[in-house]
DNA sequence: TTGTAAGCGTTATCAA
DNA sequence: TTGATAACGCTTACAA
């Protein structure tokens, strides 16, 4: 790797004149920035950005901080993250935190040691310290918290919304998988469908459980109905979930939807392509994780910003582990 | 952030002194230590990444390039990768390639900017000139080129298990699709496969395809049971094809695996939760992830290796894609 | 056992 | 319009 002084050298100039050139800034003659191009392009030459992160105590470096990217509802949202980010000329430090405090922690600690400029996370608990002392910008992402910048979807709506159309299309027994109690949105959702279902004086179980992982899912869907074993309408705390249950379903000879209906969240991209297909409520997360990464940039190049907390609507996508009903219905 | 100056003077030593006892080495005083500890504790001190960065010419931090996490094959490599460069205190700066070549150098180019260790990459043409010229190790994942380091499963053999599997339960017109062209491990299927097709004298098709998204999977299922409306066995390229092919067939009616057997390719988390689970050939991503970033490691920190070309073997998961055969079949 | 100072590759200030 | 040079926060000779 070449250095500035290298160009220099060979430019015939300093290495004042070489960084004037780089950052267009100052006075700089057309001759002596056409041999200094020149210097650069015959040496290859990239400036160092270990460098000037140094002297400008500030990167081009972003710290993402993900729960666990092998979700299936997480690689959308990074993508959306890294597309705008990679736009503006942003990279990413990307971590998987596990819902886990300490690992948090822990990234939390190398991004600032790395000078990034700014931090995206899905925490669940924002206002924790490490959050507050931070002298750059943070957004939270598939979270919240008290006007602090945040890009999320209204999982309390979304719970709501699941549970109404399940009541509308006939379940009567309703089974509700409460899902990981310290996940922030889990909680949302599943308060949003008691609510409702308490509101319209249905009966419901819950059923708790842990995790998003996929191999406990499974022991959860067998859990469920043989404690259930009535049930004919499952809200799930996401598709993973909702999927394995389905497969339990099958295996047990009960008819979807006509046996008992499913609602998933998160419309991940293959719920489409189950059979029966999956009916979900809907969140735009390749849309939200450019959202997040845009406002975050906004924050670190300090621009105003009308609103710093952007919640998403979700919508329920209605195939075919719900039963049709009529359009007035 | 506190600096290591003020590190000094709080503890009233000199920065070298500090230096010596946060790294441990040279000769320090069990007393100097004791009050450098506590100046540490009491500013809360962590020594800035950055500055060592420059200094040593070296970092902790790892280039990771994969083609686009959005497709689930990846989520379980780059994990495999996470866990264990987390695990020995190296830090990712992750991005997506989308398997062009630009994008590619772009962020081999800021990798290198950064003052990387190290490289993974899942590239196309691990004998670029890009990596031909890196004087930091590369582990190419997924993707292998002579006696350069890789980690990557062996697709031909898969592709030609595929075959056999196939041909051995009885379909008698197979459709293979290629997958896109320019994506090795998509070539050494799709070889695997054909070799094994011509050498039994099956008849078989050959549906060019040319992305892994699944939005285009879809017109890929609809085109091919269009033009091949009889074919009775399809080898997908990998297991978002499959799936899409596999809802199509259940659109048009076909019976999966009676009228036509699926085979798919990854063993992606969600294979086995479609209905009817998908039957594919295995590829263990997260141990690859793992043993990738193991490698690198190894690499970097001058370690003899003794194998630095790790290939898997793949294996035929049976599922219900495709009919049962006699053991001694 | 400890401190001084040079150097890592930049940028920015100041003087020329 | 240009060049010296200090500074960013750290590590490591080298001297004391």
């Amino acid at each position: 790797m070449a250095t500035i002084k290298e160009v220099a050298m060979t430019a015939g100039v300093s290495v004042a004149t070489v960084s004037r050139v780089l950052n267009q800034n100052g006075y700089v003659h057309e001759d002596t920035r056409r041999k200094v191009e020149d210097a650069i392009r015959q040496l290859n030459y990239t400036p160092n950005e270990v460098a000037r992160s140094l002297y400008k105590r500030k990167s081009k470096l972003i710290g993402l901080l993900l729960p666990d990217i092998t979700n299936p509802y997480f690689p959308q949202l990074a993508r959306g993250v890294e597309d705008q980010m990679q736009e503006n000329d942003y990279r990413l430090i990307f971590g998987n935190s596990d819902e886990s405090r300490q690992k948090e922690m822990d990234y939390i600690q190398t991004f600032i040691q790395n000078n990034v400029v700014g931090v995206i996370s899905s925490t669940n608990d924002p206002d924790a310290d490490i959050y507050a002392g931070l002298n750059i910008p943070v957004v939270f992402l598939d979270r919240t918290s008290n006007d602090r910048p945040s890009v999320y979807a209204d999982g309390r709506e979304g719970g709501r919304i699941a549970a109404r159309e399940m009541v509308r299309r006939g379940s009567k027994q309703i089974t509700v998988l409460q899902g990981p109690a310290h996940v922030r949105p889990a909680i949302d959702r599943f308060e949003g469908a008691v609510e409702i279902l308490q509101e319209l004086n249905i009966p419901y179980e819950v059923l708790l459980t842990t995790s998003f992982s996929l191999t406990e899912a499974e022991d959860w869907a067998k859990e469920l109905f043989y404690k259930y074993p009535d049930t004919d309408g499952i809200i799930a705390s996401n598709d993973m979930v909702a999927s394995a249950v389905l497969q339990e379903a099958h295996r047990l000879g009960k008819r979807v939807p006509e046996d008992v209906q499913i609602i998933g969240f998160d419309d991940i991209p293959l719920s489409k392509l189950l059979a029966p297909s999956l009916s979900t409520i809907h969140q735009p997360a390749y849309e939200m994780g450019r959202e997040a990464a845009d406002l975050l940039i906004q924050l670190i190049e300090g621009h105003h910003v009308e609103r710093n907390s952007i919640q998403y609507s979700v919508k329920f996508i209605e195939r075919q582990t719900t039963r049709k009903v009529d359009h007035d219905g």
